[in-house]
DNA sequence: GATGATAAAGACTATATAGTCGTTTTGACT
DNA sequence: AGTCAAAACGACTATATAGTCTTTATCATC
């Protein structure tokens, strides 16, 4: 009878340590999102999340560690965004468009999302690695299958990642037009001369190669 | 005879500190460069600079300031390789091209400056600001010439400054090949639906409208 | 070599932040 | 109600950094 009483009582208390942990990570994530770069210290997240100080070093050796905690919230916020499409899509820059155009509607909705994510990119703190991990496979898939111009994965990760990242800055600095995501993705395409293949008629951004 | 004297005078003094600023800013772009974002104090530029902590103080407000200054040489900088082709020549495509290759060149052989350059672009200390207005007024002249398809100057803008910075954060991560300049220029081209005017007829990104 | 004004130096104070540790609270179970 | 272990608390110390202020060095001029 012991063993079930003990089991419980863990269960409950790793459930709290989790609300907990999590209001601390929410907070991080809020302040980082703000802009507070050299602002986030332990005090500010532990008001943030109203919580003392003591019980932020009960769930994280020290900041590093906390950022890390956010890094991988926002890895899977993008990829909740994205896996559907990983399983339903064929064709890579189908997938790829979709991740592109969904996560930059995402950046438009949720401001406070896209400032996360552009200053996440900055410390390559593997904060997008695993994404961009994803797209580089996406467009290698692309090039073996030849439905791509640049031949590089790496540049062309490159390229679809900066107009992403540079778009978002721009959507949090002024207004999005209603018609920013598909002209953005339309670049990128384009960029990497691929077949849009929603679109191939009317872009012909794939002509013959040779 | 005062007046000469207390002119020379002034004048010497005004040098002395201007080499003993210079010293001060070049060991800020130095240790900012080497990724010291929030390990970026006071007294750690002082350190680099060979100079004491009242010296800093004798010369700037605060960090704020000198961050400034080393803002503006950064686009000095940005500038100085640019200006050039600004007068020489007429088509903005051209000389968005030779802007975009040149300081990708310069990435490539003075890592240094990349990463400052990197650096600098996360906050919007109007680092860019300058920069980021010449590349803008460039291509809405080249939409206004009607040789560009995108029409938006500001998500163009936002689409090449993306694969620049992008592709700089490349090279800072791994190795540039040597045909990496080109490609990255074609890619943005074609991005914006430009015609490169030495190249109109290898890439064809400039097929009639409509 | 003495003078005087500018530039540089560096010890000092005040403050903010990281990280520790003993104490208190919570809540399931008896 | 009482027990107990996990969780949370918050005062405390140590340290690092910003910014000040008095003292010292520099150097053209006399």
């Amino acid at each position: 009878m012991a063993r079930i009483n003990l089991e419980r009582r863990a269960k409950i208390g790793r459930e709290r340590r989790a609300r907990t942990r999590a209001q601390i990570v929410d907070a991080g994530a809020l302040l980082l999102g703000e802009g507070a770069v050299s602002a986030l210290t332990v005090d500010a997240v532990a008001e943030a999340a109203g919580v003392a100080k003591g019980t932020f070093y009960y769930h994280f050796q020290n900041m590093e560690e906390l950022l890390e905690a956010v890094g991988e919230q926002v890895v899977e916020s993008f990829e909740d965004a994205v896996t559907r499409a990983r399983h339903e899509l064929r064709d890579p820059i189908a997938r790829l468009s979709f991740a592109f155009t969904q996560t930059l509607e995402r950046a438009i909705s949720d401001n406070g999302w896209a400032r996360l994510v552009v200053q996440g990119s900055q410390y390559p703190l593997d904060f997008g690695r695993s994404t961009y991990a994803n797209l580089k496979a996406d467009i290698a898939e692309a090039i073996a299958e030849g439905s791509v111009t640049v031949q590089d994965p790496e540049l062309a990760a490159d390229i679809v990642a900066g107009i992403w990242l540079q778009v978002t800055r721009g959507i949090l600095e002024r207004v999005a037009r209603p018609e920013l995501t598909t002209q953005a993705l339309e670049a990128a395409l384009r960029a990497l001369g691929a077949c849009d293949p929603g679109a191939r008629s009317l872009y012909q951004s794939c002509p013959p190669l040779g």
